[in-house]
DNA sequence: GCAATAGTGTCTTTGAGACAATATCGA
DNA sequence: TCGATATTGTCTCAAAGACACTATTGC
């Protein structure tokens, strides 16, 4: 007995900040189906190309959008009858941060519509779920690894990491007691001052793509 | 243009404790590829009868062993060129836990061959792999969620609990404090007395599958 | 009584959080 | 000098961990 193969995808949640909130990059799609309706960014795994599923994943973003992001990890597989008109599917859902400025020049660039993430009404396919799944991986994770770190470019202040941390938490956090602990952790590698308008501050870079903490930082 | 596409499977990774160390359930197998190398139960989805993936792992280790696990969920995909001599290939991986009884009886009586998870020794495709990350969920989740729970009977004492800790941790725990933190989350709910050796101890029973604390357990 | 296991009390140390105080810039 | 932002000090409270102690069974 033999079975059709469900259909393949691999589907990219990019995440970035704009004006303090999470925002996710949409693309409209121009094919059936749901031709019009604003989706993630995805594809076909190409099978004589890709050497994996995370290949596929960068390589549906350098060539759709000519864009390689600060980061990329998977997030999880979403696998049903229902999900796509077309029958049985299976999408490889993975999750691409970077940071403000770039993201908001690509999106013009390339017809890219920001939607913040608690707003972005009704999507093609279970869209709006995968979002919800990524978004809810990026603020599990925010506490507890340096992953929110490439949500700013590559160096930065941790005013503006604690910044970022808000957002992404969605609360308060007390200022001394963050840059204490964020710096106990010595994941961030002091590299330069930046002058602002006030005091000046010392500026760090990740020093790893992806480091865990031994216990919560905010 | 257009790709063939990738194979996709479902693999299991089943999990229980065996005179206190974690071991996995592996099947030999018949036919080609790798036949007659141990493996990860697995199977194609059904598209006419599987709801989803979730669904398609249930019924692989319902009608190839006449199994239910007291817990199942999704670990990661895997999908690359190399893993599987057939050609570019994709497995979504889930982890099954289950209580040692049931699950010793089950492997004598289906020919599985339970191996410690630290010596799995050569398996076939990159099924070795694929038990790291599911023990590496398993562990990593062990300390904040109810999840190990699960590797014993449906209702159990704190000291079973204290044993099972412990040898998924592979750590010593204090027995005084375990048993204050896991009773301060009120997870647990006493059903009846259970008499052994000693003095008789309060047996409990989880409320619900899976429940995440607000801070570290152990 | 003793062996065995269950369960409690309590002290010390560490981290979390609140919040006041000080430092260093530009204007 | 002041306004703005960065950075440090210090206090309080809660949780983590160590470890001694008491409780309840069977024999």
């Amino acid at each position: 007995m033999s079975y059709p193969k469900p259909i393949l995808t691999v589907d990219i949640v990019m995440l970035a900040l704009l004006g303090g909130r999470l925002h996710v990059a949409l693309m409209q799609r121009d094919r059936a189906p749901e031709a019009g309706e604003w989706a993630l960014p995805g594809g076909y795994i190409h099978t004589n190309e890709d050497v994996d599923s995370e290949a596929a994943a960068r390589r549906v973003l350098k060539t759709k959008l000519g864009f390689e992001p600060r980061h990329l990890e998977q997030v999880i597989t979403e696998g049903n009858a229902t999900r796509d008109p077309r029958g049985w599917s299976v999408s490889i859902v993975y999750l691409a941060l970077h940071e403000e400025a770039e993201m908001s020049e690509l999106a013009a660039r390339k017809g890219l519509k920001l939607v913040d993430v608690e707003q972005t009404g009704e999507l093609a396919f279970d869209h709006a779920h995968l979002i919800r799944l990524a978004v809810g991986r990026l603020r599990s994770k925010a506490s507890y690894t340096t992953i929110v770190g490439h949500l700013l470019p590559p160096v930065f202040t941790i005013a503006e990491l604690f910044d970022v941390y808000e957002a992404v938490l969605g609360r308060e956090i007390d200022r001394a007691n963050f840059r204490r602990k964020v710096l106990a952790f010595s994941t961030l590698e002091p590299v330069s001052m930046r002058r602002g308008a006030g005091r000046p501050a010392q500026a760090f870079r990740l020093t790893r793509d992806l480091d865990y903490f031994d216990r919560q930082i905010a």
